[in-house]
DNA sequence: TCGATGATTCAATGAATCTTGACGTGACGT
DNA sequence: ACGTCACGTCAAGATTCATTGAATCATCGA
């Protein structure tokens, strides 16, 4: 993993909304609306959020009829861990 | 560690050079002045990446005469891994 | 003491990021 | 088909952050 994905990654996790997101979904998987009831945050701001982690490989959604279920993806623990330096890692 | 806190850690390690000086520091204790040569990096950017680095608890810097050694905080994993959220933490 | 060197601080600029509001898309119920 | 709801996209403004250059502080040797 290259010096730029590690800086996305941990860019990724580096925002309050962010981490309270990955805190609500580590327990179980949710849907987006679930999300936006715990919140308090506009529905665009939260679709912003979520799209960054998305691409940081950190959560994935699956559509629900009209609803989004997020959660933690698989291989997060994993990327982040590469994305950390060795020392730190563990 | 309140959410502050755990923004303030991620966003420390959410930078390339930051992550960099972290990567060289990783293996041994290395002098304030090695990190110079290695980095083509301007000295007072470094030395502000290195507070950064400092106030997040991530390194620390002993003086030694004209130059300060700098190391990888010996908590700083565990530091790390209470910022993260608890799935990712592993 | 004086000058040179390593490191830091400060103010100011430029760039990246977050936030907001308006609009667009697709799914559901009537 | 129509209206509504959940979600996403877009462009703008506001905020935060990284970077630069000049100035300051501390230490060492002459």
């Amino acid at each position: 993993m290259d010096l730029e994905e590690r800086v996305e990654v941990l860019k990724a996790l580096a925002d309050p909304y962010r981490l309270q997101i990955l805190d609500i979904l580590s327990p179980e998987i949710r849907c987006n609306c679930h999300l936006q009831d715990q919140m308090d945050i506009a529905p665009n701001l939260l679709s912003y959020h979520l799209k960054i982690l998305r691409e940081a490989g950190l959560i994935v959604g699956t559509k629900r009829g009209r609803w989004i279920d997020y959660a933690i993806a698989p291989d997060a623990a994993e990327v982040v861990s590469e994305a950390l330096p060795g020392r730190i890692a563990g």
